[in-house]
RNA sequence: GGCCGGAUGGCAGAGUGGUGAUGCAGAGGACUGCAAAUCCUCGUACGUCGGUUCAAUUCCGGCUCCGGCCUCCA
């Protein structure tokens, strides 16, 4: 396959050169477990599970990790406002995670650790860092010394002068240098720890993606991707100790990060306040809509998440559905040929606008065709389109009827509809239209054709 | 202050050195008891000032504006 990424190391779109052609491997950084998630979280997590999906059609075999951080100040915190344990909070938001990412079709990764199940794995690292004259113990902290690192700053672009420069933030006094960071902390009684060489501490944020990727993708693998925040510190420091401890040349060879997901211009972010979560965008919009949205911008670039995006993805779903339900019974043929350029989209840096576009396409030719064979080509090409986007995943039908949240039942709805045929069929159309007024006030529409009249909701 | 991105038609949003993005919205038409869905046809684009070029929205430079990072964040 021909797929092209965007390198944040290079700067450059690379063309995709997997170490092993027989078993892809990528890394992306989940989410710390103390929140909801909203949807900005959403975003990487939709990017990189069409990029799964994408990859699993052209590898034959592909391992997805994304980490599970349930070890954090965060949660802390939380805990000690809520006045829960730890356990249950990181072990409740986990399982709202899962669900809401389930409801946007986004496949579970193929291995998810979790921190505090890989803290003997992370405390290996930092003491081969030690060893290797990378890190130093300093008042109960081991901290990483990014003067012992000549290439440090690589990926972000930015030197050591630069960052010491624009420093906004007081240094620890045990720091050798302002830009060293915390590979391990102490912990007091009432804070998790765990047993090291350096005392009874926790883990710093950084080491865990560098130790729990070792283990489960190897010293060196293929993609690793999360949020363009994490360029700068998490990935650099990623970077500085995977190679530092495995060896020049080591770690994810290509860098993948998704833009920003703006409110109003802004960016969205927990610190900020402005976010809402998937959790509340699921009662008022199908999961597929919320996904196609979050597609709908190529994922370089910066999405501002609007309502009015939200109902154009919307409608695009509608229009698709109701190509498929035309040929409802017509069987799939070879798509291959028509699946083409969405393909050939993907594969171009994940070009999800214009693969959308190359489905449009493929719905209104599929809306036009009129011989069994295109439409079992064109409907088969839009089926596994949907398969790669990580939509169409329902029933047209369902997808019509949508749920059955407030207004009328489908049973009631149903019982509407064959009073109104009825009335029809004795050419009473001011019950007819009184009917479908009724209908419509109530957010259902009607559709008539030879084969009988359906509805829809929304 | 340092470093990054971005500026496309009413809206969203791709892309390209020379002809069509696409969707939504809007106008007209076909179809329909009326609709809806569908199909056909049609507007309105590339921030600004220069440069390179036969030709620039696309390449180069200045400017303006917007956003982000440099601190926890996807």
């Amino acid at each position: 396959m021909g797929l092209t990424v965007y390198n944040t190391l290079t700067r450059n779109r690379d063309a995709f050169v997997p170490l092993d052609p027989t078993h892809v491997r990528m890394y992306v950084c989940g989410p710390t477990v103390y929140d909801r998630a909203h949807i900005g979280n959403a975003r990487p997590v939709v990017v990189f599970d069409t990029l799964y999906r994408l990859l699993k059609r052209a590898f034959p075999k592909v391992t997805y990790a994304r980490n599970i951080t349930d070890v954090d100040d965060k949660i802390n915190a939380r805990a000690k406002e809520s006045g829960r344990s730890i356990r249950e909070i990181t072990e409740e938001t986990a399982a709202w995670y899962h669900d809401d990412m389930a409801a946007l079709n986004a496949l579970p990764p193929d291995v998810e650790p979790r921190a505090t199940e890989h803290i003997a794995e992370m405390i290996a690292m930092i003491a081969v860092l030690i060893d290797k004259g990378h890190a130093y113990e300093a008042e109960g902290h081991v901290l990483f010394s990014v003067g012992s690192m000549p290439d440090y700053g690589a990926l972000s672009r930015r030197s050591q002068d630069e960052m010491i420069a624009g420093a906004r933030v007081e240094v620890a006094p045990y720091k050798k240098d302002p830009g060293d960071f915390v590979l391990w902390k102490p912990s007091s009684d009432d804070l998790p720890g765990w047993d090291s060489p350096w005392g009874r501490g926790r883990p710093g944020w950084h080491i865990e993606c560098s130790a729990m990727s070792g283990k489960y993708l190897g010293t060196s693998f293929d993609i690793h991707g999360g949020g363009q925040d994490l360029v700068f510190p998490h990935h650099e420091n990623e970077i500085a100790q995977s190679t530092c401890a495995h060896g020049p040349g080591t770690f994810a060879r290509y860098w993948m990060h998704n833009g920003y997901l703006m409110v109003d211009g802004e960016k969205m972010s927990k610190s900020l306040g402005n976010f809402f979560t998937v959790h509340d965008l699921l009662a008022k919009a199908p999961g597929e809509a919320i996904r196609l949205t979050l597609l709908s911008t190529h994922y370089h670039q910066p999405l501002n998440w609007t309502d009015d995006g939200l109902a154009q993805a919307k409608q695009a779903l509608d229009r698709w559905y109701t190509a498929l339900e035309r040929v409802a019974d017509v069987a799939p043929g070879d798509g291959a040929a028509e699946l083409a350029p969405v393909l050939a989209a993907l594969e171009d840096d994940l070009n999800t606008p214009a693969a959308i576009a190359a489905m449009h396409d493929l719905a209104t030719r599929l809306n036009k065709a009129d011989s069994a064979d295109d439409q079992a080509r064109l409907k088969a090409a839009l089926v596994d389109a949907g398969a790669l986007l990580g939509v169409l995943q329902s029933t047209p039908e369902a997808w019509r009827r949508g749920g059955e949240s407030g207004g009328p039942s489908d049973a009631e709805i149903d019982a509407m509809v064959a009073a109104r045929t009825a009335a029809r069929a004795a050419r009473d159309f001011a019950e007819a239209d009184r009917l479908r007024q009724a209908l419509a006030d109530a957010g259902v529409t009607l559709e008539d054709s030879a084969a009988g009249t359906r509805w829809r909701r929304g």
